[in-house]
RNA sequence: GCCGCCGUAGCUCAGUGGUAGAGCGCAUCCUUGGUAAGGCUGAGGUCCGGAGUUCAAUCCUCCGCGGCGGCACCA
């Protein structure tokens, strides 16, 4: 039989799902639906082994559930929107559609390559204006619902990319493209209230059963709600009270029990009544200016000294209208979250007493640790927060932290000063970007008639041709011609909106889209009531605070509006590792390509030269594949030597999928190994005949079929191939002889397995061994195997036999077999009887069909 | 600082309250008409350290040590 050539093979089954298009999505199916995603790709140019694994984990799983009778969605699209294309028009004068338009070409085929069972008539890319148009009478519908907003606020501003980005898009006040500390400036924006379902948000995570703990944990940490109090501290009488009047400074609190530990309140530089301060004090404004200037990345923060102004003004405390507090104005407290105003309370919370130490604040303790002291208890350079007794508090004292928080909210409550609220870190979601390549925000300014909608039967409103991204800045808003236009109104000169959606938007609500993507509303109300929720969604971790937060709120938008169903958009998710690769570097320190090393190993030692001069090369650390430290591997560069099945294989099989993986040359060998050895177990050829243990070759069948089942369903890929591995190996030291009826149908059955139980790896080679065998069809549409449950059991068992906890033995014991019956087994047991020596038996632990243990005195 | 994850063979990693595992690497041998190779066999372990619970702990609990990730002036 001819060696296995997946240069042969692989394409031609691939014409052949395509030729049969077998793997077209219907509504139309009796079986039950099963909707699997992958993320979709950002069409970066060109595919690595990190995407191919995403979507050989999707592509497993799609194959699996079609053959145990589900009927599957797996489509596949882009995010094509984004700055990637501004920056390649910027460096090559490309124009980012064409760019773009060809990276998803080429990234289609070599998509493509990986032999992936995809509805690829549902393919679109956020790039069109089907798409993005659909996306602005979303945006629409949501603004007439109230859940857009457009206000002027402190916004994260990138300057590298010159743009806006959202909360979720500053990592250690980085910009998380760019990477440039982020600054703070004021503009006008638009908003989604996203905050309007941070309750939804949060307790709709415990519904999410079949999600990882770890995002749900880092969800509940972005949301991050708070219960405590908000008051207002009312102005003390006779002094100049700033207009607009307010009667006092609203503050928000979680430690309401220690407000008669407070000795200042602190207003944000950002807070209304800071600014009307600084514009009739010029000391107050040129303080302002001072805390501005500081930025927001981690270290900044982290060294910044605590700064702050004495307004003069004060305010009463609320229990005791004689007990008077100083405003300061504080550079650390923040203006978008709570009120912008805080009481400081120095012994019981760092922060204040830092900013008490300095500006010499009294420091008063109102919560007694166990023990101590209330005479000699004080407070020095740390502030006290943990459990105790309140004291110095009035009617509070002798009360628990809890009671005390109770109690004050309770009275603050009866004077009408205040309400027990809740706080959340999270913000309201800035959706505005300034760029060109986007989705245009659909809104017309008109200078009569204010902010407007684009009339619906003017969608899409669409990109223009040739805009000029040679030069940094929002290539849309200074295009010559298309932002003007007539107001849909009064028909008086306006100017169109020109920023753009961030692509998050784009990404919110893409699944949706996927059910019909030739509908002419956004979503066809129907396809996707059959098709949603995603049954089972797959991606990295880096999204888990981004486009899944975002998903999940769009979702219940789209839910509130009629458009959709379901609460949640993601009934199941994975989140996969990534593929790292070990890096290499001469000694001046410069970075060699993965592909131009040669590795050998002298006895432990391993040694890295270049291939072509042999020049000795320092191993580095296993890192993320990246450009940067040239260690990317590209699917194509194996496929050529090995064929995609081995690299399918082996990106699955090193370790579980949520893990990173390490690709390795080796590695790659060891998974081309293996399919060879599948492939020589359907030569046909006569090969050596020896007697086949019938019972025993089935038993092997069925408990692969078993295990590798089970394997695939808990995303045990790794642990399905060790289980490939194994079951191999069975099959290869078994040839019936010629004659030998019941050995070759065992054989046979075994074969049938084998081919469907690797179909969902080696779909290519799955199909040849199918073909080999001469079953019926293709196995890409092959039922999966069933096991008989009476085969996967044992009829003995081998008991270990330990003494005081320790292996000493084992006995061969009928399966099932009760206590007495192992007891006596056990003490026959010559071995045994010699090791125990005569000892006095104190208890024998038999535990069935697992193990016993003797215990002496 | 707060929250979480990880630590098992030389490397990369599975796994289980009850017999210590895989791939690669390494060693021995066989094959050289499965040959840009293939195969047999084997060596290799303080399951990070300590204490506790248990008949029995790599696994559960607690305390450390080391590595990694998320959040962070969020009142």
């Amino acid at each position: 039989m001819a060696r296995y050539n997946p240069k042969e093979v692989e394409p031609r089954w691939r014409a052949a799902w395509e030729a049969a298009d077998i793997f077209r999505a219907s509504e139309q199916s009796e079986k039950p639906k099963y909707y699997v995603l992958e993320m979709f790709p950002y069409p970066s140019g060109r595919l690595h082994v990190g995407h191919a694994r995403n979507y050989a984990i999707g592509d497993v799983i799609a194959r699996f559930k079609r053959a145990r009778g589900f009927n599957v969605l797996h489509p596949m699209g882009w995010d094509a929107f984004g700055l990637p294309a501004e920056n390649a028009a910027a460096e090559r004068g490309v124009d980012p559609a064409e760019w773009t338009t060809a990276n998803i070409s080429s990234m289609r085929e070599e998509l493509k390559r990986l032999g992936l069972a995809i509805d690829w008539s549902r393919e679109f890319a956020t790039c069109d204006p089907s798409y993005y148009g659909q996306q602005q009478a979303l945006f629409l519908r949501l603004w007439a619902r109230g859940l857009a907003y457009r206000k002027e606020g402190l916004v994260n501003w990138d300057p590298v990319d010159m743009t806006v980005l959202a909360n979720e898009q500053v990592i250690d006040g980085k910009g998380w493209r760019s990477g440039a500390v982020v600054e703070r400036r004021k503009l006008t924006q638009w908003f989604l209230r996203i905050t309007d379902y941070a309750d939804e948000l949060l307790d709709g995570l415990a519904s999410l059963d079949r999600w990882p703990d770890k995002v749900r944990l880092m969800q509940d940490n972005w949301i991050g709600r708070s219960q405590g109090l908000r008051l207002t501290f009312e102005f003390s009488a006779e002094q100049p009270v700033p207009e607009p009047a307010a009667s006092g400074i609203e503050v928000y609190t979680t430690r309401p029990d220690t407000l008669f530990g407070a000795s200042f309140i602190a207003i944000s530089p950002y807070h209304p009544l800071a600014e009307q301060l600084a514009a009739s004090d010029e000391r107050v404004s040129a303080f302002i200016a001072e805390c501005r200037k500081g930025g927001s990345s981690e270290a900044e923060v982290e060294s910044a000294e605590k700064l702050g102004f004495n307004t003069g003004l004060t305010v009463k405390l609320p229990f005791d209208s004689e007990w008077e507090l100083p405003i300061w104005i504080a550079n650390f407290v923040l203006m978008d979250y709570g009120t912008g105003a805080v009481f400081g309370c120095p012994a019981h919370d760092q922060r204040d007493l830092d900013f008490a130490r300095k500006y010499a604040l009294p420091v008063t303790p109102v919560v007694l640790p166990t023990g101590e002291d209330p005479t000699a208890f004080h407070v020095k350079q740390e502030a006290y927060v943990g459990p105790g007794r309140l004291f110095n508090s009035s009617f509070l004292d002798g009360m628990d932290i809890e009671s005390g928080k109770a109690a004050a909210i309770a009275r603050i409550e009866a004077l009408g000063q205040g309400k027990g609220a809740v706080a959340y870190r999270l913000r309201d979601w800035g959706i505005s970007r300034q760029r060109g390549w986007g989705c245009p925000i659909p809104v017309i300014h008109c200078p009569s008639c204010g902010t407007l909608p684009v009339p619906e039967a003017d969608l899409p409103v669409q990109l223009p041709k040739g805009l000029d991204f040679s030069r940094p800045g929002n290539a849309l808003a200074r295009h010559p011609t298309w932002k003007h236009v007539d107001c849909p109104d009064c028909g008086a000169a306006a100017e169109r909106e020109t920023d753009t959606f961030d692509t998050f938007v784009d990404s919110s609500w893409y699944f949706a889209r996927f059910t019909n993507p030739a509908a002419a509303e956004p979503i066809d109300k129907a396809a996707a009531d059959y098709w949603l929720p995603v049954d089972q969604y797959i991606g990295g971790i880096e999204h888990a605070v981004l486009h899944l937060l975002y998903s999940r709120f769009i979702t219940r938008a789209l839910r509130d509006e009629g458009l959709l169903a379901p609460d949640e958009p993601f009934a199941g998710l994975f989140t996969q590792g990534m593929v790292t690769h070990e890096t290499y570097r001469r000694q001046n320190g410069e970075w060699v390509d993965v592909s131009a090393v040669e590795l050998s190993a002298e006895g432990s030692a391993r040694r890295a030269v270049l291939r072509d001069t042999g020049e000795p090369l320092i191993i580095g650390d296993i890192e993320k594949m990246s450009k940067s430290k040239r260690n990317v591997v590209a699917p194509a560069d194996i496929a050529d030597t090995y064929g995609i099945d081995a690299a399918r294989l082996f990106v699955l099989s090193d370790s579980p999928p949520e893990r990173d993986v390490q690709w390795t040359s080796s590695g790659i060998e060891g998974s081309w190994r293996l399919i060879n050895r599948v492939w020589a177990e359907f030569d046909t050829s006569p090969a050596e005949p020896n007697t086949v243990d019938v019972d025993a070759l089935r038993r092997a069948t069925h408990r692969a079929i078993k295990s590798i089942t089970a394997a695939i369903e808990g995303f045990r890929f790794n642990s399905a191939i060790a289980r490939l591995y194994e079951f191999v190996a069975v099959l290869r030291s078994v040839r019936p002889a010629a004659g030998d009826l019941s050995g070759a149908a065992a054989r046979r059955e075994a074969l049938s397995a084998l081919a469907r139980l690797i179909s969902p790896f080696a779909p290519h080679l799955a199909e040849e061994c199918w073909l080999q065998l001469g079953e019926e069809g293709m196995v890409a549409l092959a039922p999966w195997p069933v096991y008989d449950p009476a085969l996967t059991r044992d009829d003995e068992v081998t008991l270990p036999v330990q003494i005081n906890g320790k292996r000493r033995g084992e006995v061969r014991a009928p399966a099932g077999a009760s206590e007495d019956v192992v007891r006596e087994l056990v003490l026959r047991d010559p071995e045994i009887v010699q090791r125990l020596g005569g000892a006095a038996l104190k208890k024998i632990v038999v535990v069935k069909d697992r193990i016993v243990n003797l215990v002496t005195g």
